[in-house]
DNA sequence: TTGCTCCTCACGTCACGTGAGGTGGC
DNA sequence: TTGCTCCTCACGTCACGTGAGGTGGC
């Protein structure tokens, strides 16, 4: 017969501890002083205080290990749930090798570049929702500014035609699918309502389709570098296993872009969206 | 001007995070409507939120995070956090993978023979303890049991002698390397008190040596079956990546062995304990 | 008698999730 | 007036660590 302690000490095991599987009655004492209160224990409950905590040692919660040792359970009820433990701990180093991975970066570029990036990526997801848009190719990169102007006029003017409201803030949509100078396939849209239609025009009703992994930038500064958050999620893409899944995503969080050059978009805030599919290799 | 729900839906976590950013500074609302107590949220505070978002997916808890985005810390602190946390995630890969390999180890034991292992390994440390004991070499495992005898006769008679009393179960050690039917290096002595010694004899007081990892079995039944706890250790070493470091211990935990063959020992209780090293490959 | 060991509460850990119970806003 | 959103507590999570305050045993 042990008292705790000595009980403790053999297995190597806190008091705390051992007092603990009493109250959830993973271990009772072999023996309880009726007067004291004070717990024996037997050199033959060593084996199965050393099975809970081999038990412990692969990860399974003291319930379950309670339910493991419950006696009757059945032939495969173990294998099954070794099976699923070894799925929980793959994907935990999954999940390390992902943080891992993004300590690592931001190391390499503070090291490289003296200062750590300037835009933090966030992972979101985006569900499928009914937007009104309208596209068109812009020929070369000087002419932006202006079909901008002409595409969000279309769009609200449209809109408020058929006294449709947009739910949110504007999107626009960048379908090329390298960044270039010259033949820009841009979209501007919003949100709107479900079940609605619009007769044929420049405005047309379509899914923005869903994203599982989107990566997101919220950028503040004059609008005119906006290109640069753009180049760090495709950099964080490449850095982190990703591959691009879709068009660009531009959400005019600050408010509506005007079409008649008067507000200031020297310092406004949006958020830029990259949609991203995980590469084979890193998924291993 | 955000109410918090939508600005929750944009950030895309939950309005209780939110609340909970609040309480404890880490982005107070742009905001508080003093009548009502709403919190409202202006986007510019996005990209701090964000910020906050990106060092919890390093890994860093939310006190981390306050000392991290407290504005006025040095230079090179953040390059120091990072890269201590880089180690931490290096540990938890390590953990996971330790884990798993007892797992996978567990569910290929159940698909090739049938049933788990009879025998949980568990890992301990032991301390360096002063152990008097006696040692000899057993020509032939037929003379095992008599040289058994004739070492604990002569430990416990020369104790007696000097009046020292023993602190723990005896202890027998193998030194051989590999296991043998021949020339087994056997000895066996008992944990005593420190500053003790002995006049020159067969029973010598030195030290146990310190291991920082000891695979152990703690097993129940005939003594004659006591190598099965024994392959199993050497067996679990080779699964999981140690090299033998030191002679297998065994604990007599059920008591005194006596000399005279007068007691039962076809169900005792021993721990078998095996001195590792991690092998190399495995280390990193 | 003095340490030593044991006992039973009970709080703290970490980042929220999940009600309970109540109140503004369209 | 009715949902909807917001508010403030406050408990629960998991496996113990760490006292507080008090009592047996050698």
């Amino acid at each position: 017969m042990f008292r705790i302690g000595d009980f403790s000490r053999l297995a190597q095991v806190t008091v705390r501890t051992l007092r603990l599987y009493d109250e959830m009655g993973l271990l009772k004492p072999a023996h309880i002083d009726k007067f004291t209160d004070y717990r024996y224990y037997v050199v033959e409950q060593l084996p199965r205080l050393n099975r809970i905590l081999a038990m412990k040692d692969m990860g399974f919660s003291l319930e379950e290990i309670a339910r493991l040792m419950d006696g009757n359970l059945p032939a495969g009820r173990l294998w099954e749930m070794l099976s699923q433990r070894q799925s929980e701990i793959e994907q935990e180093m999954q999940d390390a090798q992902a943080r891992l991975a993004k300590v690592q970066t931001r190391l390499k570029r503070i090291e490289q570049e003296g200062q750590p990036p300037r835009f933090d990526v966030v992972l979101k997801k985006s569900a499928a929702v009914p937007m009104a848009a309208t596209r068109e190719t812009v020929p070369l990169i000087e002419h932006m500014s202006e079909v901008r102007c002409r595409l969000t006029k279309v769009l609200y003017d449209t809109l408020a035609e058929h006294h449709i409201k947009p739910l949110e803030p504007e999107i626009f949509l960048y379908h090329n699918n390298d960044y270039s100078d010259s033949d820009i396939d841009m979209e501007v849209g919003t949100v709107v309502e479900k079940t609605l239609t619009l007769p044929p025009g420049p405005v047309t009703v379509h899914t923005l389709p869903v994203s599982d992994t989107l990566a997101c930038i919220a950028y503040e500064g004059d609008i005119r570098n906006v290109i640069e958050p753009v180049f760090e999620l495709l950099r964080w893409a490449g850095q982190h296993g990703y591959a691009s899944n879709g068009p660009i995503r531009e959400l005019h969080l600050w408010g509506r872009e005007t079409y008649d050059h008067t507000n200031d978009l020297s310092n406004i805030t949006l958020e830029v969206q990259l949609p991203l599919v995980p590469l084979d290799s890193h998924v291993v």
